[in-house]
DNA sequence: TCTGGTGTTATATATGACCATAACACCTAG
DNA sequence: CTAGGTGTTATGGTCATATATAACACCAGA
């Protein structure tokens, strides 16, 4: 049942890049508890301090508040600070080596929609 | 100054990679000997060993051959070899969480030129 | 109080990535 | 042969990741 890991990201990263993709589409709104560590830990067949460690990376980017013997709820402004955050280190992180393998594969004018640079190699 | 290493990747994956990127772009021509384990090394302070994995993995994808005592060498086919394989994992594997995170982020437009698609191309 | 849900911390173990240091195996040039 | 360049292997250690097991701290409800 449980997606399997990316072998490229530690469990922990990919945990917390669920929640985010979750909130980002609204699946997790404002004042929503996320799922707890012991159910998501149970459900995905990882250590309870696997999941504990995504989460307090959310917390730490100020996305979730915890509230111990309650659980740990989505913030208010959560979403529109991932809009900006996430865009950012996509946009100055990730985007321009996929970008570059993108042009190095001659795939630019399949993915992009944009005419290739000028020719020059072979 | 070695060009600071990405902490979501193992160091001899980025190594490997920066190989097949130089083979892409012509800057390795078949025949020509790579940078000996142990300059590469030096120059961009790794250890030895890690180096080494990153070109045994080369070998391993048949895009170079080793001549003990002498070298690694770019074999005759390898861009051609490279360009087939990469894209296909390039679109199989990173490509479509590119896609998800973009469209997350509302990028689409901005990046890609296009609207946003529901789903589906192959 | 007790029960059962939450997050949290403590030990101990295993594995992969990386490192420092050194040695081995192979080839070329002299 | 020696000298110096390759790739390769061996020891032994550190750190990050993830595991299993257990306990602690907090809160709601019967």
């Amino acid at each position: 049942m449980d997606p399997e890991w990316n072998d490229s990201q530690p469990i922990y990263r990919q945990i917390r890049d669920r929640v985010v993709a979750m909130i980002l589409d609204g699946l997790l709104k404002p004042g929503d508890p996320l799922p707890s560590v012991r159910n998501v830990a149970t459900e995905s067949r990882v250590n309870p301090l696997t999941v504990l460690k995504a989460y307090q990376q959310l917390t730490d980017e100020g996305l979730v508040e915890k509230r111990r013997g309650l659980g740990m709820f989505v913030n208010e402004g959560a979403r529109e600070l991932l809009l900006s955050a996430e865009r950012e280190k996509f946009l100055k992180e990730q985007w321009p080596e996929v970008l570059a393998t993108i042009q190095r594969l001659g795939l630019t004018d399949e993915l992009l929609g944009k005419p290739p640079k000028p020719a020059g190699e072979g």
